[in-house]
DNA sequence: AAGGTCTCCTGAGGGC
DNA sequence: TGCCCTCAGGAGACCT
């Protein structure tokens, strides 16, 4: 469950139904989901079996649990990454990591295509060590807009790409980077260094807004892959403006969008409302 | 230094 | 039914 909506639905599940629990053994059942754990499953399991959970906390997409150690389980949900809670007993098919807590329950870590994954780190500054070159998110009170700003003018990049590298603005993937781009008209291939100080700032308050909005609906989901911790989707994907939308009438002018790849991805936009920048200034 | 391309995986859906 | 193709909310490593 990728961007910063549904992390933070996750986030906001996790602190309701696993902090103050105790986790009483724990399984890794796939070694690709701790692959970025140094000493492996073994060491993984060692430094979180019997820690109590403190807190949750998240930056953009990056996701912690707080022990009771004072380390962290760091989590990234990578494409079709899930952490549910149950109590019923079931095993899905893509179980990578099971925790069992002391109050009965289990904390899965699914994941089908195993982009993601968990480890045990350390604590610097309140963010683990592998989340101190991610930059703040927009919704974080301490997002500094005017560096963003001024950070997008030492370099030349075309602003979707800056808007999805994580060490600029963090939480912000493929499907947002659409929705603002669209509330903004911009295009995808506009100079970050040739944008007005204006635009740059609209365009964070619609980053803002359409997370905001997403967020309230429980984020995007358009199958089970993306749910909460409860197996329950979010209904933002009928509020989506752009992505996803190829043919479909722009809801501002109503010429088709279009789908163009990007980043060995799509971009959406639409033709008329968000024009290509004749040359890159 | 910016921007392509490929890679890690699994599964869904379309065309034939 | 099967087979092959493309595509998917991420992101790091190469190459030019």
């Amino acid at each position: 469950m990728p961007e910063l909506p549904e992390v933070e639905v996750v986030r906001r599940g996790l602190t309701e139904h696993v902090v103050g629990r105790r986790i009483v053994d724990v399984a890794v059942l796939h070694p690709r989901a701790v692959r970025r754990q140094a000493g492996g499953a073994d060491e993984f399991t060692a430094r979180v079996r019997g820690r109590v959970v403190t807190a949750v906390e998240r930056r953009g997409k990056f996701l912690w649990l707080m022990l009771d150690s004072d380390e962290a389980v760091v989590c990234h949900l990578g494409m079709s990454g899930q952490m549910l809670v149950r109590s019923d007993g079931q095993v899905p098919t893509h179980l990578r990591i099971a925790f069992d807590l002391l109050d009965g329950q289990t904390l899965q870590f699914v994941d089908q295509r195993t982009f993601g994954g968990l480890f045990v780190t350390e604590i610097e500054d309140g963010v683990p060590l592998e989340v101190l070159h991610i930059a703040r998110d927009p919704l974080d009170p301490r997002f500094d807009d005017a560096e963003f700003l001024a950070r997008l003018r030492r370099k030349e990049v075309g602003i979707k790409r800056a808007l999805l590298d994580q060490t600029l603005i963090s939480g912000v993937g493929n499907i947002y980077a659409d929705e603002a781009l669209w509330r903004t008209s911009l295009h995808y291939a506009r100079n970050s260094r040739a944008l007005r100080r204006a635009e740059v700032e609209t365009l964070l308050a619609n980053v803002r807004a359409v997370m905001t909005e997403a967020l309230a609906q429980g984020g995007t989901s358009f199958d089970a892959l993306y749910v909460n911790v409860n197996g329950q989707s979010g209904y933002f994907s009928r509020s989506l403006d752009a992505y996803g939308r190829e043919g479909q009438p722009c809801r501002r002018c109503g010429t088709a969008v279009v789908r163009e790849p990007f980043m060995n991805r799509s971009s959406f936009r639409c033709p008329q409302c968000q024009r290509k920048p004749r040359v890159s200034r």
